[in-house]
DNA sequence: ACTAAAAACTAACCAATAGTAAGTTTTATG
DNA sequence: CATAAAACTTACTATTGGTTAGTTTTTAGT
């Protein structure tokens, strides 16, 4: 009874071995000899597995956006209020095993597959959206349709736009000082008087701590790995 | 009296044959000989210009850095208020003949030659540096220093995460659209009264009218083409 | 104007790279 | 156990970034 087949465990085997090629060489110097070399097996076996190059590429943008995903389901384990889902889906996002200099410039490197590659424009429009969605669903307790629609748009485009900074600057972007930018733009943009203040201060801190052991532990790791 | 030297003049076809490239290749399929195709030069004459093809990649990005850069000096000529000149950093940065799907895609491309090209990372750092100076400058008009430090790194990150998403996905961004999602931005976070609402409006609406004279002039885009 | 040096350019080459094709071994299945 | 399918290997090709050595053109000093 093997729960996967061989193709699938070694696509995911391959997708992290190009995945971490791109970290150490950016994506104009990963060839498909440094991914083969990496996961200790010949650039034939990767073209078997993957019938060109821009196939593993979009393997691997799925594969860290699927990452991505799964913190934010985690946490929202968790989340009993939309106070504390906002700040889930927030505090996965710049989680710090996730947010590091690494990833960010390896997605940076990553995202210049996007305009001349349909499926990775597919992942990153599903991706855009669930994150949309999901702020949606939480902002519409706090603000009108409208406006949360436009605070919703905002605050992913924020993300987005740390993440960049975070992959081209060379001084590492704190997930504490990402995180605290996102708390200024809702301080602005959501009703803030003492009382939401207090709530909002209260689940950041209750997600935090529960970001610690949820993607923290050794074991979420080991199942992100996986895959 | 020659004002340029034929090597100057040579970079300068090269690295807009080498942006050319990217626009319609994407990074990852710009080659050298495209490059010199497009230049209607052969391979050899890229390479004696840029010894290498990063140092090509670093001279398109500083071009169109200073392309940016550019728009927004035209457009402060006519700012007078602190209201217009913030307008003026704005539009510039979203007017049509720079912001648009072909540019913002290359702009997502090039951006991935960042992690691994101190070249462009000096470039990408400048650039961040003079915007947000740029912004500064006038915030300080309207909110405290600490409270204008905030804001101005808000949006210089969220002028990067609209180009980004503009690059990134494939249904083009109107300028018109990327303006109002600072505006949104501007009133949430500045003071926001009856009196400066009516003084933002103006402002915003006397650079558009420059902007569409002073950038979309003939004269501007070929002064820009030049180097 | 003449010449020497510097710059612009060319062409032939090389090692590395993405991708192919044809074959061999291993694994799954009736 | 036989057969087909999947996994893997190897050898090959065309393209690519980059080098080198040489030729032509431009520049500058006398």
């Amino acid at each position: 009874m093997r729960s996967k087949s061989i193709r699938s465990i070694r696509r995911a085997e391959l997708s992290r071995a190009a995945f971490e090629a791109v970290v150490q060489f950016g994506l104009r110097r990963t060839t498909l000899d440094k991914v083969g070399a990496i996961a200790g097996v010949s650039k034939g076996v990767v073209l078997h597995h993957f019938k060109e190059k821009s196939a593993l590429l979009e393997a691997v943008f799925r594969r860290s956006n699927t990452l991505l995903s799964e913190s934010v389901i985690e946490l929202y384990r968790y989340a009993e209020t939309p106070y504390e889902r906002l700040w889930a889906i927030i505090i996965a996002n710049f989680f710090e095993t996730i947010f590091n200099r690494r990833v960010c410039q390896a997605w940076v490197s990553l995202i210049s597959e996007v305009p001349h590659n349909e499926g990775c424009q597919r992942v990153q429009i599903a991706n855009n959206e669930r994150i949309r969605s999901n702020l949606m669903h939480e902002l519409r307790h706090f603000l009108p349709e409208s406006e949360a629609q436009k605070v919703a748009r905002h605050l992913g485009v924020q993300i987005d736009g740390i993440w960049v900074r975070a992959g081209l600057l060379p001084t590492p972007v704190e997930p504490d000082v990402a995180v605290s930018e996102i708390e200024f733009a809702i301080s602005k943009m959501l009703p803030f008087d003492e009382i939401s203040a207090v709530k909002h201060k209260n689940a950041r801190k209750k997600i935090e701590q529960i970001a610690q052991i949820a993607l923290g532990s050794k074991a979420f790791k080991d199942k992100a790995m996986q895959e």
